[in-house]
DNA sequence: CATCCAAGTAAAGGAGCTTTACAAGCATGA
DNA sequence: TCATGCTTGTAAAGCTCCTTTACTTGGATG
């Protein structure tokens, strides 16, 4: 009994699933490259998040964006040829760099906040979904697959 | 007023769907994976879902996939290469090909449903999650960004 | 029959990652 | 003291999957 025939076609939830964060993110990047940021993926809007105020190494990166501390580290050289980060010296010394944010960086995680809170307002008023309650439901979810740690954010193709 | 400081602070609904769906789908493909699929990737069973019964040409396949005509013609290369599906001459004629599916792709669309299906009862016994309501509710996000008809699923990173 | 169009294919190239390999700084124990 | 080992950071090569560019082929349309 994993099906019920007569009910009406709903979409799979894996698929639903993928369109929506699909939709969402693509409307959410389209409207942040509007805003003047043509040339960042969502991937370099993760990055600033993670180092945030305090910044973090490159490896500390790689581990919270799921890739190898390589492709970490050229993500922060392409960020820092662009004026995003810039490596600091580390206060616990040795080979470590800090990465930190850049001004610029910090302008652009505050639209993008902006931009994502419109979003998911005009989704509530539009499509009237219940965003409190689907939150909800997508934090059980989530807990209920991945324990209390979120999870690195990537593509999985 | 875009934020509510003092609530708690319940991550945001775009990340909630990219965890969510990127741990179903990590999920389910592994689970596809150890059934005996270990070489298919998700957009492989997208394409048999396109495929399906009637089969299609590489073109609106990669209409529906949401690439290139190119991109659809190696993928079917590949899985033809493997066995999974056959070009075969089109009815309508002309240059076109039908794509179709052999047996041993319709054996995984099966074993993919029922792990799908399995999934999802899983994640509402462990979860707790309500995945009717949740299904009702991604719907209506879906509707109301993309209209009546479900766009390709793609990766978006 | 000349023209145009859509389907398929071929080849090159590029973005973004991994793998392999190595250098540099520090901690540790014998 | 100092050899060992661990971790960070980099450098270089290669791989996968996609796009761009360009071409061929079969049929429709005037």
């Amino acid at each position: 009994m994993t099906r019920d025939d007569d009910s009406p076609p709903t979409p799979e939830l894996l698929f639903l699933l993928g369109m929506a964060f699909q939709l969402v993110l693509t409307e959410f990047n389209e409207r942040v490259a509007a805003a003047g940021y043509p040339d960042l993926r969502p991937v370099h809007g993760m990055a600033f998040q993670i180092l945030g105020a305090e910044g973090a190494t490159s490896s500390e990166l790689a581990a919270r964006l799921g890739v190898t501390k390589q492709a970490a580290g050229q993500l922060v050289d392409d960020l820092e040829r662009r004026g995003y980060v810039l490596r600091t010296a580390h206060p616990a010394g040795g080979r470590r760099k800090l990465v930190v944010l850049t001004d610029a960086a910090r302008r652009h995680l505050g639209i993008a906040g902006d931009v994502l809170h419109d979003l998911e307002a005009e989704l509530a008023r539009r499509a009237g979904a219940d965003t409190p309650l689907l939150r909800a439901e997508l934090l059980r979810l989530v807990h209920g697959l991945a324990g209390d740690d979120l999870p690195p954010l990537r593509p999985v193709w």
